[in-house]
DNA sequence: ATCTGATCATTG
DNA sequence: CAATGATCAGAT
């Protein structure tokens, strides 16, 4: 972000991060000056943050989109070998209150996945963070289909948190979308309303796409491409 | 505490 | 061995 110049396009955007395919991590983190941990077990986002920094994101921690003047956000997504995905994906923090009035349409998720700009890493945990490769990354927009999916899952899982059983909600709600734990900890507290509308602190939650929905974008953009 | 970036690690 | 709950770092 310091060094790096901010993509002035999309195509500028998409023909740097194609540039990265078949790249290693370290060979990145070496042109970057970023010291490459020996495992992710203290730095989590270390690879996130890595991408953002060589492709110009410039979002910081506020938030909006990775490249707010594209309207694209930027996600890695660890894959094996074969292309499957080893996690779910975090998209954003669940709103538990300021819910009265929410809709799809307006909803902080939305927007989030309006546009995203996915890079996958072969990033099975055998292989050292510094060999670890860059796949082909791709553009994606929801389709009309995939959109109704999304709706309808935040509907779901934003209808329990209104009506005071967010603690009720597991991985099982929501066909593509799931409600789960985000949070430095387990004690960590944000408030929310039970059933009776009473104010009560609860743990944070995120939504995150399940693996069977990433795996469905992988599919298909390597077989298009 | 809350948001960004996520993956770890225990459990079923 | 996938799935769900738990967790780590940094900026604000």
């Amino acid at each position: 972000m310091i060094t790096t110049k901010i993509p002035e396009s999309e195509a500028e955007l998409i023909a740097r991060a194609q540039a990265l395919a078949g790249l290693t991590l370290g060979e990145i983190a070496r042109q970057e000056k970023i010291k490459i941990p020996k495992n992710l077990n203290k730095e989590k986002g270390w690879i996130g943050l890595l991408l953002e920094q060589v492709l110009g994101a410039s979002a910081g921690s506020k938030p909006i989109p990775d490249f707010p003047h594209l309207g694209v956000e930027l996600k890695t997504i660890p894959i094996d070998r074969h292309g499957k995905p080893l996690e779910t994906t975090f998209v954003c923090v669940a709103p538990l209150t300021g819910l009265v009035g929410a809709t799809w349409q307006n909803s902080h998720i939305k927007n989030k996945l309006s546009k995203v700009l996915w890079v996958p890493v072969i990033s099975e945990r055998i292989i050292p963070v510094a060999d670890r490769i860059v796949g082909t990354p791709f553009l994606w927009s929801p389709s009309v289909e995939e959109e109704q999916l999304l709706a309808q899952d935040w509907q779901e899982l934003t209808d329990m948190i209104v009506l005071g059983e967010v603690e009720n909600i597991h991985g099982k709600h929501g066909q593509i979308l799931q409600l789960r734990p985000k949070a430095a900890n387990s004690q960590a507290k944000t408030k929310a309303f039970n059933k009776n509308g009473k104010p009560f602190m609860t743990l944070p939650r995120g939504f995150y796409l399940k693996t069977a929905f990433t795996q469905q974008l992988i599919n298909r953009f390597l077989r298009i491409n």
